[in-house]
DNA sequence: AATGTAATGTTATAATATTACATTATATTA
DNA sequence: TAATATAATGTAATATTATAACATTACATT
């Protein structure tokens, strides 16, 4: 099952749908996707875990064995001013955005056991908020909200293994 | 206005209210609340602001210059557990919990002016949430969800201001 | 009192993030 | 196009947050 699933996922157009949709937003924000910006987005976009700052410089490491910490927290400050990916505050890691074209109102889904991260829609989720807030007299700026958990495809295997047990 | 309210509130009173309520659930959850996690735990509730880790090995340090970070993180992590306080993952930081008593699902307010954090019941919320992550086939473990914006204080503060100026 | 478990002491270090200042590249406009 | 301003990158140092490993002490249980 799972296998089928990983198998049915190209993750190269997945990849290079993220870049062309991050060039396509840069362009019409007149941000500058410089070179070193892509590359730290497409190594955020190697796979679907949340990746930490320190894993990016390894990767850059490799192409440019002169990288300092700096350079990657720079294009991850310039990436997430462009809303191209998140931060996700409960790990200290990054992950690429999966709407970047579209203001969205997102809920993070982090798999415990496969790290995977998913995002979706949760518009009502920040009205309730924004409604709580305003129940509080509290204007809201900012709202952090990440759900960690097991996600669809290892709670499947879970299943699995324990019908193998028994 | 701001001053009134800061009159109205008794910190005194409030942190042996904490204190009061840290050793009742410790008896009951036959939890040791030791001399160290007591006066960390007071340290915490000096205020309504979130405070760091290396901010409480700070303060401690006035009492006990030799105290090093990992006894300000082995009590932390005690009161984590015991469910005494919780930690702002987009701070890094540590706030005492308001209704310990009860297992509850609550949403932090941040305020981005003041820094005091306030705590409301947020049950519908974590319903919602709950219904997502269903309809994603998500299980959910643990919830993480922090509001950054501006408290009542600061935002009438605010108000005042302008108007003043105008 | 003997023993096992939990808590603390102590040292070192890992992991995450920022500051400051020099240099280079790009954009703007004179 | 050259002059200038602004943005991006290079480089070194350091700040901030958190954990690992092992010794010792305190406490709980028998």
């Amino acid at each position: 099952m799972s296998k089928i699933l990983v198998a049915q996922h190209n993750h190269k157009s997945c990849i290079k749908q993220a870049l062309n949709s991050a060039e396509t937003i840069c362009k019409q924000k007149k941000l500058r996707l410089t070179p070193i910006r892509k590359r730290i987005f497409e190594l955020i976009w190697s796979n679907h875990k949340a990746v930490g700052a320190y894993d990016l410089l390894e990767s850059l490491h490799l192409e440019d064995p002169k990288a300092k910490p700096v350079t990657i927290y720079r294009a991850l400050d310039f990436l997430l001013a462009a809303g191209l990916i998140h931060k996700i505050k409960s790990l200290n890691a990054f992950i690429g955005c999966l709407r970047p074209e579209i203001s969205h109102n997102a809920m993070l889904l982090i798999c415990n056991v496969c790290q995977q991260t998913d995002e979706v829609e949760a518009q009502n989720i920040y009205q309730n908020i924004c409604q709580i807030a305003e129940n509080n007299a509290f204007l809201p700026q900012n709202i952090s909200l990440e759900l960690h958990g097991v996600c669809n495809s290892c709670h499947q295997i879970q299943e699995i293994d324990l019908n193998n047990l028994s």
